[in-house]
DNA sequence: GATGAATGAGTCTTCATTCAT
DNA sequence: GATGAATGAAGACTCATTCAT
């Protein structure tokens, strides 16, 4: 093959929308885009057929990145709390660590441009978290919640939690664990 | 003045571009909601002097609304708890009964283009809630967190409350009540 | 109405059409053809909604505009010969007085793009002449041929006689007398 | 030469360009061009410098075939009569045999980028033809008319019938006979 | 020579805003 | 004030052509 499509020049391209679109919304033209990834303008549609399959795709990209940051190091045999607790503090240091692409995910979910496969293919990586939330549920640690809603608040709460780390980058470890016992607090059973 | 110009006029506009932006996205041509609101496209012009401009009347506008919609009953003299009660349930009955002015609040909160003013009108509205989270901390209530991180939660946990109800729309009263309980537990003070 | 749309500026964007779409193919850009009609790029699009309809319309316009000369003074009593002959001179006239209309409606003859609307639209002018071929075949005029080879074998031979006009334009007589003789020698019946 | 341009590919690539360019018309992408003819992008511009000038390889190409079709058999020694109907006969059979080439030789005839030299080029191989025209003039068979009409007049007569071949199918011996007859009609003088 | 990724000028179309009516 | 036609800058995407492999 002449030329193989470079996967470098794909995650460049990826990794120049997520910051453009975290810092001018969705409507950052795709030149602007190409430009920040020192790319051609067309070159970037070798890669993305449209401007919607590339934000598609970049969903898809930062929900890996996410699920990947969760995943190692996940301590699959301890208790229910410890295994929570890793989810949080991976999600948060994540978060804080990757802001452009955090901040890019939002844009993204509100869009509505997101195709069904990519809110599956986003949701797939997670399989691990609802596990851990049926074993609390059938522990009866948990209150009796739906699975989803709990999912849920932790998602809410610990992006909440990022921003303010965000804003006050020296209290990390204040909001860290304030956020997480908020949680452990709210959705744990009370002996 | 000859013909003044129309509160009516004014609140169609705000109206339709809030159905249409939570319809559409922020991108939405102003000419849509010209048409939707019964107007003609440049009318919008005489009313708000750009599309930015509109946007950032609208989330005054919806804040408002909100604050409006807490502030209405709010039982001040009575206990940190009923007090929290009384905004939470009006907050998530606000938005359940008003998905369109939620959706496109949330599509104007990720968006680039608030000025620091709409940001400060927003907020402006809420200081009796505000008092509340003093009171409850003065009280030892709450948890040592500081005011605007539990502000933030209660924002969170009722919005992702609201979306639940607009799921399973049957299963209003668990929802509100489930998710309030989290938040009450989540951020009192063990005893 | 403010500023009712302008049947001059409709007229205007059809005649540069033509003119550009003669000179240079139907791959113009429309930039140029709003540049030639003296509008600014996007008027165009308010008077033609896509650059494909405004070809469709084009079509149509001179396929009017074709019937319009043809029938204008039509000798509606007289003879078979009289009556073609005055289809066949109209037309040549035009043609010749017309030849931008001419070369663009050739263009757009071969383009894939016309609709069937507008196909019918374009042939819905001529019943006339079909009328007169009917009448010429039940006179026992014409050789027993379909009535739409006659009407196309007159619209082919009348436009190369066209072109030979157009390139040789001291005889004009002369070709349009020829090019009638050969028609009505090759269609009518021998006695 | 290491490996020489194959005479197969270019063969490929200009066969290919017919069939797509009667399709899509000369808007067609060189890429779908390539694509058809089974090779690369790239491979199309060693054969063809530009597109324009494969567009004019192919018009040469076209009409060298339609000239082998003509004089393959061509009847020199007989009559003049004999001779046009061979000529008229092989050019008919040819177009219905090969729409595609037929087609895209009319889009290309509209076109605005032939060159001179292709022009030339392609009336080249119908000397033959022009020598029939001159006989026939000059055995005062035909009516005096310029050759060059004649040529053009046989042209047009023998593509609309053609067409009308290719619509009705089953009518070929007709449509074959009867075009021939108005031509013959058309063009011979009377005794 | 063959391949197909890379390029960027050029295209159609949209849309916020202006302004004649 | 209200209207909606006019404007032209900006944007997504295409495509002939080049060139690294």
């Amino acid at each position: 093959m002449a030329r193989p499509k470079s996967e470098d020049k794909r995650n460049a391209i990826l990794s120049a929308a997520a910051q453009i679109i975290a810092e001018r919304g969705l409507a950052a033209a795709t030149s602007v885009i190409s430009n920040a990834a020192g790319v051609a303008e067309g070159t970037l549609f070798t890669y993305f057929e449209t401007k919607d399959d590339l934000i598609n795709e970049l969903y898809r990209h930062i929900k890996r990145e996410i699920a990947d940051a969760m995943m190692s190091g996940f301590p699959r045999r301890k208790s229910v709390r410890h295994r929570l607790q890793h989810v949080w503090d991976s999600y948060v240091n994540w978060g804080v660590a990757n802001p452009m692409q955090q901040k890019a995910l939002k844009q993204i979910e509100v869009w509505g441009g997101l195709t069904a496969e990519s809110k599956a293919a986003g949701t797939a990586p997670f399989i691990e978290v609802q596990r851990l939330a049926d074993d609390a549920i059938a522990q009866r640690i948990l209150q009796k919640l739906p699975q989803q809603f709990v999912a849920a608040i932790i998602g809410t709460l610990s992006e909440t939690t990022m921003e303010f780390i965000r804003q006050y980058p020296s209290k990390v470890e204040m909001y860290r664990k304030s956020g997480f016992e908020v949680l452990w607090a709210g959705i744990t059973r009370k002996r």
